[in-house]
DNA sequence: TGTTCTTGTGACTTCACCTCACATGAGACG
DNA sequence: CGTCTCATGTGAGGTGAAGTCACAAGAACA
């Protein structure tokens, strides 16, 4: 690949534009520039690429042979450019890319993504997993959705759409009907190793405590837990919206019910003007979010 | 058609180049600037995009999708303006554009023009006649002739490549071996409108003076003058080297021979240097003036 | 002949772009 | 692990390319 030698860019563009538009004057007026600015481009082209461009009287100017026809290699290129960008913007302007919490997303946001796409067909919603926190100066998203107590700072929007309910729960089979803390007497503790003090803020927010557990287990991520938790292998700790289905569905039983916690769920919005696609998700979220049933 | 709106063109090329490369040092090396430069340019013509191009981290950076498609996008449009104007270069490198005495284009060199085309098959050679003095910021000649006494600075090359003499013609029938003046008497006396004075510098040139004319017709060129003496319509006053050949071939007599001229044939060059084919062509006008005869 | 329209150009000005120097962050290598 | 190197990011500050302004020049039209 061969070093590129072109002449100056500006000079190029202000060429193409006279060339398209006929005279300089008007040339200039597109480019936000006088006309004399123009002329001097003009001039150093034809000084850079060593041939006569323009020809004639000044009050009439005509491009000459090699004028016209780098006239239309010009428009051709900087067209080509144009649909380009103007392709990229549009693709962009249909994607929306989530940065989301793994189990969110498969619990809560991907069964409901039918009537977002309902509503906005044109629209293609990406979904990236990631549980640290929000950086959108390293990775660009549209939006990202987390479970906190509060966002940094970050020049962008950030809604609490959501709040946050937590508690113990097992297959009703190991439970059996027992009530309160007792329910849970006998039965392995599971946790998750990115938020290994889960249990003793619950107990805290509550002021409970679960019988001692014979067996603590640690899983990788929540949705493993959970999956743990309906075959049966323990007591788990969860928020209340990714079990929400399993509870009712009877494949989990939450005995000591759910207590709210100060993290809330939060969509977060990069800084800047909020691109339409992005806009279009909060306010569904907002409208999804707003008749989901609250643990008693 | 509507306004361009394209981003800063000079971004575009760094990106270009960074494309191309992979590194932004050695797009910066290609472009002559700094890192930095190529830094700066690729982050405003994000901002400007509205699209992250580049992604990863610092010491392996990488293009995102869009990256890749703006980039190839670029690169074909760039190659297009690069080739397009390779094209005119070489197209305007293979033509020789000579401004050109209208009879001496005709009379001396298209007869000639033969050995130069043998000698450079790749030049094509165009021929525009002109008697204006030269001037090559109004029109633009590879190279002119002239006749004249002194070249006008205009800070290009002049240089005389043949004396010019001039002498009276005329058919030889009606000069019927007669020596000295005596021979055009009762001749009618043929001028040129472009230079009625010829005949009175002529007389000034050699001291004779020719007898009383019965009659004067102008002509609006050197070359209808010359087929008119040629015919037998009178005498004409012709610099040698256009009827050179006439006398040759018996078509014209010159009675009394020629005088040198102080007016020399120069070719003119444009300021600036010479372009390949104008100094190839100057060359081959000189060896070939070189070998020119001179009258008696 | 004067008026208007358009481009060319000398003199001056300014801000876009560059450089410099240092910071940052990730590998690589003892 | 600490340190070295390599590539890019970035704040501060300098400078020349490119623009502005005002006037000149040349052609057309009335």
């Amino acid at each position: 690949m061969t070093k590129r030698s072109l002449p100056p860019l500006t000079a190029l563009r202000a060429f193409e534009a006279f060339a398209r538009l006929g005279r300089m004057t008007t040339a200039a007026d597109e480019l936000c520039v006088t006309h004399g600015a123009v002329s001097r481009q003009i001039r150093s082209l034809e000084l850079s690429v060593g041939l006569p461009l323009t020809e004639g009287p000044r009050h009439r100017l005509k491009l000459t042979d090699a004028g016209e026809r780098l006239a239309a290699s010009l428009s051709g290129a900087f067209d080509r450019v144009e649909r380009t960008l103007a392709d990229l913007r549009s693709a962009d302007a249909a994607e929306l890319h989530l940065s989301c919490l793994g189990t969110f997303a498969m619990r809560w946001l991907i069964p409901r993504l039918g009537t977002f796409h309902d509503q906005h067909p044109g629209l293609r919603v990406r979904v990236t997993e990631s549980f640290a926190p929000a950086d959108f100066a390293r990775e660009r998203y549209d939006a990202a959705i987390r479970l906190t107590e509060h966002v940094p700072a970050h020049g962008g929007e950030a809604i609490a759409f959501l709040d946050n309910f937590h508690g113990p729960v097992a297959a009703p089979q190991l439970v059996n009907g027992r009530p309160g803390v007792k329910a849970f007497a006998g039965l392995p503790r599971l946790h998750t190793r990115p938020h290994l003090q889960a249990w003793a803020e619950w107990e805290r927010h509550t002021g409970l405590s679960l019988p001692e557990a014979p067996q603590n287990r640690e899983f990788e991520h929540l949705f493993y837990m959970l999956e743990a938790a309906v075959a049966g292998l323990g007591v788990g700790l969860s928020p209340f919206v990714y079990v929400a289905a399993d509870i009712e569905a009877g494949r989990l039983a939450a005995p000591v019910g759910f207590v709210r916690t100060p993290a809330q769920f939060y969509l977060i919005l990069p800084p800047g003007p909020a691109k339409p696609a992005a806009a279009a998700f909060r306010d569904w979220l907002l409208d999804e979010a707003g008749s989901v049933p609250v643990p008693s």
